[in-house]
DNA sequence: TTCCAAAATGCCACAGTGTGGCGTTTGCTC
DNA sequence: GAGCAAACGCCACACTGTGGCATTTTGGAA
């Protein structure tokens, strides 16, 4: 599950409902009506929350939009850091992002396709969440800090564009089952991709 | 040289100098002020335009703040159309962005690491950028398209991120004959990053 | 030189996003 | 039930981006 825990507080938890529905109700309406073309407002008035209220939970449209995305990298964050660094690197960030995979709950299988779309269809999307990626990738070197910078630098970079052309690779069907392998198969093939020959 | 096109035409020389103007000011006053505080009017104000004009030349302000960068993938394009490939395609793609700095003009290598910091302190503009860069990706594989479509992908993913890696490196300088170096030298680093250990 | 058509510009009004102030409601605690 | 703090809704505002329309400027041709 990405998270659990049940707030004890009646307020705490009428707040997360709120916040659930938006986040609900904005992959879904958003994907009827296109991102770009489908107002704030009209999200707000069929969740029927004030803007105020929206902008205290949310940093932007496009935030609760990309809800989704956001929660698997911190569950990969959280698995990642938990997770015994030996061997290769490329390995531990392949099985970190597979036990992350595993993590993930149904809900979220289904909203994570619907977002993937939205994000093909929107360039203002698009651009959050590469800006999101860049992001954890700084933290992910954060966690590592070692001598060899600039490899590591380039292992984080190679790694989450082996993740993206993954996601490539599973939209049209979205089978959750099929992303593991999937990703396996990428990062099998970083290897001979390097020694491509025109 | 980027474009050194004479335009017969005075109009069309006209309007070519207020659109310098917009680019020059904008990377000047956005480095002062900062690119997120600093409203368009103020902008439009320096150059005595109208907000009207501006947007018939640009589609947004990151655009007119980002044209150092898509002069550069511009130029690249057109280099790597024209570039004969054979042997390695990671070779391939170092050359031809090898090239492209040769042909950029001291006007842009003035340009260029302004617009460097400014998306280093901006994230809309970091995002738009990656935007850019994932638009200039897809069309590079459309050049070259063939049967490994997987690799191909993954070898532009790469090297794309190696070019990033390598602006990193060079940004606290920005010593204009560094930049050809770094590149060789963070593109000779690729094949020992996947086999990094922990 | 003069006149006309096209292009570029400026002005105005509007939609949409995001922010801050402020009064009001709601739930928690005693 | 009373007091208190958190959450909320309403309102006004700044900024970005778009479209309509009148005006000016320029290129070209009579």
């Amino acid at each position: 599950m990405t998270i659990s825990e049940q707030p004890a507080t009646l307020r705490e938890r009428k707040k997360l409902r709120t916040r659930q529905a938006l986040i609900d109700t904005a992959v879904t309406l958003f994907g009827e009506r296109g991102f770009d073309s489908t107002p704030l407002d009209a999200l707000l008035e069929q969740v029927e929350v004030s803007r105020r209220t929206f902008f205290r939970n949310f940093r932007s449209k496009e935030d609760v939009a990309l809800t989704a995305v956001k929660q698997l990298w911190d569950v990969y964050l959280d698995v990642f850091d938990g997770i015994e660094k030996s061997g290769p690197l490329a390995d531990v960030f392949l099985s970190a992002m597979l036990t992350t995979l595993e993590r993930m709950d149904e809900g979220w299988y289904r909203r994570f396709p619907l977002t993937l779309r939205l994000i093909a269809d929107s360039p203002a999307l698009d651009g959050h969440t590469l800006r999101h990626c860049a992001e954890v990738q700084a933290e992910i070197a954060r966690q590592l800090d070692e001598q060899n910078r600039l490899e590591l630098r380039l292992l984080i970079e190679f790694f989450v564009a082996a993740w993206r052309c993954a996601l490539d690779e599973w939209l049209p069907d979205c089978t959750p089952g099929e992303l593991p392998a999937i990703l396996r198969r990428v990062c099998s093939t970083m290897n001979s991709a390097l020694s491509l020959e025109a």
